[in-house]
DNA sequence: TGTACATCAGTGAACGCGCGTTCACTGATGTAC
DNA sequence: TGTACATCAGTGAACGCGCGTTCACTGATGTAC
């Protein structure tokens, strides 16, 4: 019988090898060009070129893709900072690589902050999302107790800081076309008695 | 002609009185509870009573009142923080009030830094972003040079701190109840030669 | 005070679309024997 | 080496839904004279 919607590409296997990261890839480059309002999962197994049931073999709905994007992101976040810091025993490197990941990672990084997408109480994601946490409070600890204020504030005082220049970033808000920069420039203010940085870190340092 | 469809009330008067603020209203509702993902144009008809053919008449579609949810809320943001300023003539206070903003208008807030949801280029959104961004800028000038550094980054790291912590109080990565008191504990270590504000602002200052 | 008319807000029926979901199915792969 | 069978990924047709948009219309309001 031939069908009478999409004609079969003779060179496309039935099996398509990898469709979950083929369709979570998708999804990051549609999120990034047009963010998630429209988002839809017969668009991304059009991308994938599979049929637009083959999704929900993986992933159920919409939200459980998401969910799965975000738990990938805070894996990522958290790989990212703890390199950073162990490369570099620098808090405020940490939260450069926070900025960094966060800018060369757009799509992750919007899903992982839009609880409003997830599945709530995915243990997978709250998993990663613990991970991702406790990356950045053990550096912030010796941090904190240098500049004289408790880990709590004084690390929470660091991830907003970053945590806002990178959304600022992300959402056309500032102009400066190097956000790396900006983290070292804007972090050098933070604990100006010198404890955040165990290097010194004038602003403009590069 | 009986009508098919919905009955009309004998009680609601053809005209609505003011459509366009009751279906802002409207939005703002489901925003706040389900986020900006399924908001659609004839459910705010729905809500505000009239027919789903209504909304267009003012907004044309979803984007133009999304763009005009944003620009109220810069409006709204530029006064909040310039009373703020004027008040107390305390930086530190600017960005309590920013995070005084963000927290009690919450939908506002989520739409206002959302450009994907808005109209590009529209001049009144444009009008307003200015206003609120002078509106923080005028009090940073001081406080950045009480402190050595130039009013960009300074103002930035300001602007991006009160930000962040905003950013993760909405999306639930705070468990503190109580986000203003937060803003003053974090904005003390900002500029902690003591330049932020010209009020002696300790930790768990009220 | 009354009449005519322009303007505009809101109506409701109709349309086509893309979506998510369901379901019996088919093709491919792996494993037991 | 071959056969039988279980498992699972992906298919494609069908369905119902809510949506945005269009359009001729109607009800209300304001203004000119």
């Amino acid at each position: 019988m031939t069908s009478p919607g999409a004609t079969p590409r003779a060179d496309r296997p039935y099996h398509h090898g990898d469709l979950r990261a083929a369709l979570i890839s998708a999804a990051l480059t549609v999120i990034a060009e047009q963010g998630t309002a429209n988002l839809s999962l017969r668009e991304l197994a059009r991308r994938a070129g599979v049929s637009h049931a083959a999704p929900a073999h993986h992933f159920g709905d919409k939200t459980g893709l998401l969910t799965a994007i975000a738990a990938e992101g805070f894996r990522m976040l958290a790989e990212a900072t703890s390199a950073a810091w162990q490369r570099t025993g620098s808090f405020l490197e940490v939260g450069v690589a926070y900025v960094r990941f966060a800018t060369t990672h757009p799509a992750h990084f919007t899903v992982m902050f839009r609880p409003d997408l997830h599945r709530t109480g995915d243990p997978v994601l709250s998993e990663a999302r613990a991970r991702a946490r406790a990356a950045l409070e053990n550096p912030a600890g010796p941090a904190a107790r240098a500049v004289g204020g408790d880990t709590g504030t004084a690390g929470l005082a660091a991830w907003a800081l970053m945590h806002g220049l990178a959304t600022l970033w992300l959402t056309g808000n500032l102009a400066d076309p190097d956000p790396e920069s900006l983290a070292r420039a804007v972090g050098s203010y933070l604990f100006m008695t010198g404890g955040a940085s165990d290097t010194p870190a004038p602003p403009g340092r590069r």
